[in-house]
DNA sequence: GTCTATACATTGATAGAC
DNA sequence: GTCTATCAATGTATAGAC
């Protein structure tokens, strides 16, 4: 598959900046405007540059995306190692900044692919990772914990992205009411003071 | 803002195909597919007739989201009438087909200034109308029912919608699990034979 | 009501000079 | 490593014949 024209260093700073300049475009003007041209103008470099970087423009949207996937599993992984990891999710979730580029890669891995093939092996890795992290935590609240951690964790995750999103756009009805719900799921199967016990030793 | 080319009427078969295929479309490759050139093919007309029943793209691209929010607003609607709302919510946001459609709408809401603007309209809308026509309905059941019907009807919702648009990748981790959370939510604030609260008389 | 022809902008991608 | 030049394909939109 490769491709005859010269190619630039995968280290080059350059690089990285159009991948930035990407994940920028995406998240204020969507998928759909990740074109060179625009890529290019927003990095502060010619059309030309792109390609010079990447074989082809599907080349930089997964570069990119990868370069996000490994973000977020960073982000999971902190939340997982904090005192209290529904609480952490909860707040990295809901926050509307990351909400709306989120969105653009879902949309987007519904007909790109490979954006979908990779999405779905990340989101397995994820709930894997969840479960097993979170297998030890939260006893028995009745109701409020069927399904276990893991269950509680994907609502909480849920929910928090489509408010964090409906932030982003402006719509606002009904969000002190959800976020109360949540709030009292908090403090219920994590109140203050939790600590996580022991997995060894 | 009325375009000097020659336009056909509002209540054409064509006009009707045209919005099915560009929602087709949508559905299946995306909104960025939605072309005149993709939509004409798909509806069996040729690219030009698209141009005699919409003015623009964009018009097309609204009438279809307008017709959209109707079919939406009457779900909802019969979902509200019916004997438990919430069991009722969770059945119709929790199906694939809708989900993906969705997602590719809230993405769009993202960067197209005219459907946000209805996006967030018609969401505020929709939220006052369930907190209205809910608000007689779950007795206090506890931290299950903190934030009222209305943050209960939404967490709902979001959680239905991310699980149906998984689905449609191919996703599947915890999917389970939180069905049994939410299941379990419902059993307890809507049990077998609840009945609606008269309202008035 | 639908077809052919057509103008014009934008996009992905390549080649080669500097 | 970046620039200029260039193309083929695809997109929106219009005009007029049938």
């Amino acid at each position: 598959m490769a491709v005859s024209r010269r190619m630039g260093p995968a280290n080059a700073v350059t690089r990285t900046t159009l991948m930035d300049a990407t994940e920028a475009v995406m998240r204020e003007e969507g998928y759909a405007a990740v074109t060179s041209r625009r890529v290019a103008e927003r990095a502060g470099v010619n059309q030309q540059t792109v390609y010079y970087y990447f074989e082809t423009m599907e080349d930089l949207l997964l570069a990119t995306y990868r370069r996000r996937i490994q973000t977020v599993l960073e982000k999971v992984e902190r939340a997982l190692a904090s005192e209290r990891p529904l609480h952490a999710f909860w707040h990295a979730t809901s926050d509307p900044f990351d909400a709306a580029l989120t969105m653009e890669y879902l949309a987007l891995a519904n007909h790109n692919e490979q954006i979908r093939r990779e999405t779905v092996e990340f989101g397995e890795r994820l709930r894997r990772l969840e479960g097993e992290r979170l297998a030890h935590r939260i006893d028995d609240c009745g109701d409020a914990a069927a399904g276990g951690p893991l269950g509680i964790v994907m609502a909480i995750t849920y929910i928090g992205y489509l408010l964090g999103f409906e932030s982003t756009l402006g719509l606002q009805g009904g969000h002190r009411d959800v976020r109360l719900l949540v709030e009292a799921w908090l403090r219920r199967l994590e109140p203050a003071g939790t600590r996580p016990k022991a997995v060894s030793a």
